[in-house]
DNA sequence: GCGACGTAGGTGCACCATACACATACCGGG
DNA sequence: CCCGGTATGTGTATGGTGCACCTACGTCGC
C-alpha cells in the first residue's frame, strides 16, 4: 500500500504442530505422510515434512506416542503412530491452553472493533 | 499425573507481541511501562520489558508508530508512542490474521470435542 | 533395462523470536 | 545515603521454525 509493504509474518501459536499431530493421531492411528496432508485443514498451511518428522519422534521419545514399523506391499514402509494415555492428558491440557488463547484472541477481536469505530466516529 | 509431569510450552502466537502493542497504541497513545501493565488483559502474561522496547523501536523504525519524549516532573523521562497511518492499516491486516487463527482454533476445539466424545463412548 | 515420478521418512543448518540476566538513570522517602 | 519504584534500555543463550537436501521403495512408460 504505502510501498513498504512489509511481509506480516501472520503467526500461528507456539509449538501448534505438537497439540495438532496430537488430535489427528486421537482422531485415529496414521502415519507421516498422511498426516502431512490432515495438517492444513487445522490452520497450517505449507508445514516442512522435517519438522513433522522430528516432532513425531520426539513425542514418541516422550511417551506421547507409540510407533510400529508397517511394512507396505507398494512403496516404501510406514511408520505408524498411536496415541499413548499419557498423550491423551496431555491433549486434554494443550486443549485447555489453547482454548484460554481462544479467549485472549476474542478479547483482541473486540478491542479492535471498538477501537476501529472509535476511529470511523472521529473522522 | 503421571510422574513425568511434563512443561507444557502453552504458546502464545508467533510475533504477537506486535498486534498486542498496536491494538493498546490504536487505544491511546502511552508509553512502554503503562503498555507493560496492559499487556496481560491481552493474554501476555509475564512480558520482558527488553524485548517490549525492542518491538516498540522496530515499529517506530518501520513507520508503524511515532515516538516523542516527554519529560516529566517526577521520575525518567517517557518515550510516548503514537500509531501512525501505516500502523493502522498493519492493524488491520494483522487482526484479519488473528481472525483467522482464531477460526483455526474453534475448528480445533469442535474436533477435540468430538474426539472425546468418541473416546468416553467406546469405554 | 532405466529414468522419472509419487510415496515415505530423515538430516543439517541458519535464522529469528523469545527468555533471561543485567545495566542505566531519575526521583522520593526513611 | 541507600533503597525502592519508575522508566528505558543492552547482551546473549536457547529453541522452534523454515529451507535445503538426502535416502529408499515401488511403479509406470519408453
Amino acid at each position: 500500500m504505502t510501498g513498504g509493504a512489509e511481509e506480516v509474518p501472520v503467526g500461528l501459536p507456539r509449538n501448534y504442530l505438537r497439540p495438532c499431530l496430537l488430535l489427528l493421531l486421537a482422531e485415529g492411528t496414521s502415519h507421516g505422510y498422511e498426516l502431512l496432508d490432515q495438517l492444513p485443514a487445522l490452520g497450517m498451511h505449507r508445514v516442512d515434512p522435517g519438522g513433522l518428522y522430528r516432532c513425531l519422534r520426539a513425542m514418541d521419545q516422550e511417551g506421547l506416542v507409540r510407533s510400529a514399523w508397517e511394512p507396505s506391499t507398494s512403496g516404501p514402509a510406514r511408520r505408524t503412530y498411536e496415541l499413548t494415555d499419557e498423550g491423551r492428558e496431555w491433549l486434554h491440557v494443550v486443549a485447555g491452553s489453547l482454548a484460554e488463547l481462544s479467549r485472549s484472541l476474542a478479547t483482541y477481536r473486540r478491542r479492535y472493533q471498538r477501537s476501529v469505530q472509535r476511529h470511523e466516529r472521529r473522522r
